[in-house]
DNA sequence: CACTTGACCTGTCCGC
DNA sequence: TGCGGACAGGTCAAGT
């Protein structure tokens, strides 16, 4: 689930509370979720907090570093001493911490909690030195950052038409072609450009490049406006949700009416995933 | 080489 | 109420 807005949210989370914490514990409640030598990492100021693509990174005084992949249900909650920031618990987020998903837990200096909770196990936590995390296999294929000034039209057609063949909508998907867009924001993306996410590559024309350039950047910004999509795991570093499918175009809304058209959003399925747009707005 | 499918896991929902 | 199958935000390996 966790796309860049969701890694995003989190990382302007807590990068707001827990620099200049120490790491004082670490538990391995599930071990195979962790990879890496823990107690380089006990101890350990916390200088740092970054993200790339859909990689958050926690940077420590002694140059290692604390790597997080989410993929499809990973969540990290902070839980301080006001547990739950005293406000209403969010649905999943009102059991106790640690739950059944949990899988490693950081206990830091102030006496707050850091939960990494994974219900299908796909994701992990990686303890690498910071030097070389830009050599981590993952990291160094990625494509160009899409909100930074390196990322241009051109750049995103230079990239794309490796894959000529393939539909637009698979092809944005691909990490190496730019990083940090999942499978909710790809179908935004092509709705925003007004392209029908079937249509190849090699179809494109450059106006169309431009378009879904700035289709991409306007997903993603939205997305962050709005703390991220919440469908059923993704909360923020306070255990809290998102609110960008309440205002997404397309994503999840088969059968509804188009924002914009009111024609009828269909659903189908590309290289075996969900893929939502309307028949009308995009062409 | 380009592209698709299956695997990794757990949980939920839907139809029979 | 139970059971099987499809499906869910990601990535990688193996197959065609």
């Amino acid at each position: 689930m966790p796309e860049l807005p969701e890694v995003d949210t989190i990382r302007l989370g807590l990068s707001k509370k827990i620099i200049g914490l120490k790491i004082k514990t670490v538990k391995l409640l599930t071990p195979t979720s962790f990879l890496g030598d823990s107690s380089k990492i006990v101890n350990k100021k916390i200088q740092q907090v970054w993200r790339r693509a859909k990689v958050l990174g926690i940077n420590l005084e002694n140059g290692w570093t604390v790597l997080f992949h989410l993929k499809m249900t990973g969540q990290l909650i902070l839980i301080g001493k006001s547990k739950f920031m005293g406000g209403h618990p969010t649905l999943d987020m009102d059991s106790e911490l640690p739950n059944k998903s949990t899988r490693v837990v950081f206990y830091l200096s102030d006496k707050s909690t850091l939960y990494f909770n994974d219900q299908r196990r796909f994701g992990w936590v990686k303890v690498v030195e910071t030097e070389l995390v830009s050599n981590q296999s993952l990291i160094k294929s990625l494509g160009p950052e899409p909100l930074e000034k390196n990322f241009t039209w051109q750049v995103l057609k230079q990239n794309l038409i490796r894959h000529k063949s393939q539909p637009v909508k698979v092809a944005i998907l691909d990490q190496t072609v730019v990083s940090g867009i999942g499978n909710i924001y790809a179908s935004e993306c092509c709705f925003n450009a007004k392209i029908d996410p079937r249509k190849k590559v090699k179809d494109l024309t450059d106006s169309e490049f431009r378009s879904l350039h700035r289709g991409i950047q306007k997903a993603l910004q939205d997305g962050i406006k709005h703390g991220g999509s919440s469908m059923t795991h993704f909360f923020n570093e306070e255990g809290k949700r998102g609110y960008f499918l309440d205002y997404a175009f397309v994503y999840w809304r088969e059968g509804e009416k188009c924002r914009v058209c009111g024609q009828i959003i269909q659903k189908t399925q590309l290289a075996g995933r969900g893929t939502y747009f309307c028949l009308k707005c995009q062409k």
